[in-house]
DNA sequence: ATTTGTATTTGACAAATGTTAAACAGCATG
DNA sequence: CATGCTGTTTAACATTTGTCAAATACAAAT
């Protein structure tokens, strides 16, 4: 174990610094060349080398004054990108908001809610591990029964909270009881005041965007009623119109009301992609959400594509 | 500058973090692969890209042990390498001399004197930048016609008090003036006078160690006498036969003394290789020396061979 | 001494990366 | 509008690296 790291160390010096070729680094070691990339492979994952990104971040000034005079919203975070590849977009954007909510976090004693989705997902699994015990994860709501891991609220709210070192309060308990009985009881729970109350008293909501596909999604497991027809999109299962008027589609469900949302200290949306601009849109006319945190991409079509 | 900027940030994450090809990062990013091996680079002359290689300080305390007890000296370090190729222990010595004086001369105050030699060479090349203004580096002899760098005594000090920050005092006269007349005059001047000075108060001198090659060098410049048949090696232009007697071979020399370096605080030697063993048994029984920095295989063999 | 399991080397091949030169596009300048 | 300048792409090729399977070496256990 000891021998093997002393060999790491050494083949990546050699390969990185002195810019050897594996081949070379075999001969002076007296190794076979199979057995140098497999140590250069493991210096890597013992962290023996150390591979570091600087983000220099580049932040499109201009269009995020513009979000926030157009959509009267309070900040806008518009992360450059240098071209428009979809996947490259949302990792940079996710990237960004990492960072962005690191910094409000870092040093903090704050309640954080965390809604869900691909985005959500992403920007999780894109955030540098902190340590910081005295914050608190908790999801937006109740339980469904949807099998993608970018839906089960509270493995997210675990998972982030896992990676800021922070304490986590699940909602055990269903989004939506199957009769108003069940959901009155649900109520009645420890385990739903304690949520109802972190609920009354968020520091920063972190949501995504959902656009139409998501009220599927919804109308399968939930049902589809009149209201659904004007839905384009929703924040944390609080559904919209185009023109930003809030339809709660389904009653009796067990989540944070966009009451809850609007009275969070912060409540900062991440969202990029084509096929989200409509969604950002009447998400931003809602007014439930002060913050965005998108790529340039996406900012160009919201400031210039007419909805 | 700032859209490559983007451009690099993005490769670099898309290859190392993601681990996509230069061809698929191509393709996402809308450039020819070339061009993105490029960014790649470009990515790590900028900074963008840092490989850090963390040095576990892996030690051999017991070859550490027995040399303190075998030769008397105050402190060895004993480096740790996987295998005996020389060029890899000469690397691995001099890095680890650099930790070791790095960490001396951090938040010093500190009168440095550098010798010459390859080793001392290499030893500069790999010592990682600090900024201590607060130290003075300066050569331990005069100057001499050698064309070799490593020779240079004041290219060497100056090397080292460029990469640690620090100022520097050059030696601006000849190691063995021609005659006697010219090395009183020169011992008269002001820049003698204050490297006399500094050589009679020095915290720490880093020195190499000479085999019987330096005597054919500094014979085929100065001339032989008898006294070079006696001498296996040098410390700094002192040289001493095998039992560690110092033999002065030349005279009238502009130098620090070899009680100059008896009395520093601190003298460090810095040498490895096969070639090089006599010189160091030689050397540490001189007992100018007072830390001796080597390999485990060089330490192997100061132990176990007979001399 | 034999067996067994693990790790390394060898050799062959596939994939990725580096390198070069020629062709081409974009752009400022005269 | 032509002219050079710069940087990119294309295409071909060389080098380096990754991967797999069989052979070998070696150590621990029986």
């Amino acid at each position: 174990m000891e021998f093997q790291k002393k060999q790491m160390q050494e083949a990546a010096l050699l390969y990185y610094e002195k810019k050897h070729t594996q081949h070379e680094i075999a001969q002076i070691m007296n190794l076979s060349r199979q057995t140098v990339s497999k140590l250069l492979n493991d210096a890597i994952k013992e962290n023996i080398v150390e591979i570091k990104i600087n983000n220099p971040e580049i932040t499109c000034k201009d269009f995020e004054q513009a979000i926030c005079d157009k959509f009267n919203v309070k900040n806008a975070v518009v992360c450059g990108v240098s071209t428009d590849d979809e996947s490259l977009c949302r990792l940079m954007t996710v990237k960004r908001a990492a960072a962005y909510i690191k910094s409000l976090i870092e040093n903090g004693n704050k309640k954080i809610a965390i809604s869900w989705g691909r985005t959500i997902q992403a920007f999780i699994n894109e955030f540098d591990s902190i340590n910081t015990p005295d914050n608190v994860v908790f999801p937006l709501f109740g339980a469904t029964d949807q099998e993608q891991a970018y839906f089960l609220s509270n493995e997210l709210a675990r998972s982030f909270a896992d990676k800021i070192g922070a304490k986590v309060k699940y909602a055990w308990f269903p989004y939506k009881p199957d009769n108003i009985d069940d959901c009155k009881l649900f109520k009645k729970t420890s385990y739903y005041k304690k949520l109802y109350d972190l609920w009354n008293d968020i520091d920063i909501a972190v949501v995504g965007i959902g656009n139409s596909e998501i009220i599927q999604v919804f109308g399968k497991i939930f049902g589809y009623n009149e209201k659904c027809m004007s839905a384009i999109g929703d924040i944390s299962a609080h559904f919209f119109d185009g023109n930003g008027k809030v339809v709660e589609v389904y009653e009796n469900t067990l989540c944070a009301s966009k009451d809850n949302l609007k009275n969070a200290k912060q409540t900062i949306a991440i969202a990029c992609g084509e096929n989200k601009t409509e969604a950002i849109i009447g998400a931003l006319r809602t007014q439930i959400i002060d913050t965005l945190i998108t790529d340039e991409y996406t900012a160009k079509r919201l400031l210039y594509n007419n909805f």
